[in-house]
DNA sequence: TTGAAATGTACTCCTTATGTACTCTAAAAT
DNA sequence: ATTTTAGAGTACATAAGGAGTACATTTCAA
């Protein structure tokens, strides 16, 4: 059950997420320890122990390495009302009836991000715009991606391979124009899973 | 279950919910004190106490940081990475920041529609786009509602009111009219609270 | 295969922050 | 006159955060 957390249990928790994304790895103890400032493995393992008991960890006993996270599934959904058009009448939709936004939207190796700047308005992603990106580092042509440019860089466009390893990312804005890498310029870190606006 | 609040009781419920808002964390009784004003710890807890007597509140006995916002949910949450922009580096941050889709898209008096058409695509709503749309009979001028013409007919579109009881009904399409209807023509069945789109 | 280093985990002891129950004043409202 | 609201202050148990040590096991390189 997702019971609350304390300050430092929350980034325990966070350190030890970002720690398996950026290393594909689990942390160690000491490690753990040392990216929240806690000297001591006993008190880190004090805490561990508290996450396993509210439920956010999983341990493999004495491996190293061992710890695993818990994905967090709980329901809140909205009626679903059907589809609605243009100068039609609401289309109700049989047989489904509830919508659950952590069901389209959520996963496990996805993250947020809140867009800046408009160099993908016209593919219906705007300013202060959220989406959720999931983790992989490989993309099809003509997806949306997460792309690290000479390590420095991070941008969400349009990717096209082209040939003589030339990559091109490309923004969903008239005035704006494509760039193109070599492909040992560019790293995929993710590919765009969703999108989301609020009005009020 | 009395709902009356005296000054004091909601300015203190206000700080407890705008330091949720902002630090999305709970504050204790002594920082509340301080916001408002109060430097007694045991007259913030009186006022909490009476807070949570008259329904506004929950506790979690000597949990620090344990109260509770009644209309609260169940949290899932995404890890917030940063902002990303064109050509800048990702504003990264550790996982202490979360996002939360029900929190953003949830609440009551709400439901689900999927979009058919594309005649809001200039608002960033694309055909098989969901929107999340707030009950009301009301709108301001310029928001997207969802209106009911002639009782037969619901459609999204931009409302905007007009002298002697003339509503516009205005798509974001370029090549599509406003259609401009009597203002008993209309009915308004909500207004547009979220949009989201899946990619995956 | 073996040995040194790294690791998980269980202890103990410590400090500080916090919730909460008290008491006491004083002004305003009833 | 009595109650309600608004406040101060004190006191205390304990939750939260932290250091350190010890030791059996696990890894991994030599």
């Amino acid at each position: 059950m997702g019971r609350l957390l304390t300050r430092l249990e929350k980034r325990i928790l966070g350190a030890i997420r970002e720690h398996h994304t950026d290393h594909s790895e689990m942390p160690t103890i000491r490690q753990i320890g040392k990216t929240v400032g806690v000297k001591s493995p006993g008190t880190v393992g004090r805490y561990i122990n508290t996450l396993i008991d509210k439920g956010y960890l999983e341990r493999q006993p004495r491996i190293w390495r061992g710890l695993k996270l818990i994905q967090n599934e709980d329901v809140t959904s909205l009626p679903l009302m059907g589809r609605i058009a243009a100068g039609l009448p609401i289309e109700a939709i049989t047989g489904e009836n509830e919508l659950n936004p952590n069901e389209l939207l959520g996963g496990s190796n996805r993250y947020a991000l809140q867009i800046t700047g408009n160099s993908m308005v016209e593919a219906g992603i705007h300013d202060k715009d959220w989406v959720i990106i999931q983790i992989q580092d490989y993309a099809d042509n003509g997806q949306i991606v997460v792309a690290l440019i000479n390590n420095t860089e991070a941008t969400l466009k349009y990717l096209y391979y082209h040939p003589n390893d030339r990559i091109e990312l490309r923004p969903a804005n008239s005035s704006l124009q494509s760039m193109i890498y070599k492909a040992d310029q560019i790293l995929i870190q993710g590919i765009l899973a969703a999108q989301m606006r609020t009005y009020l």
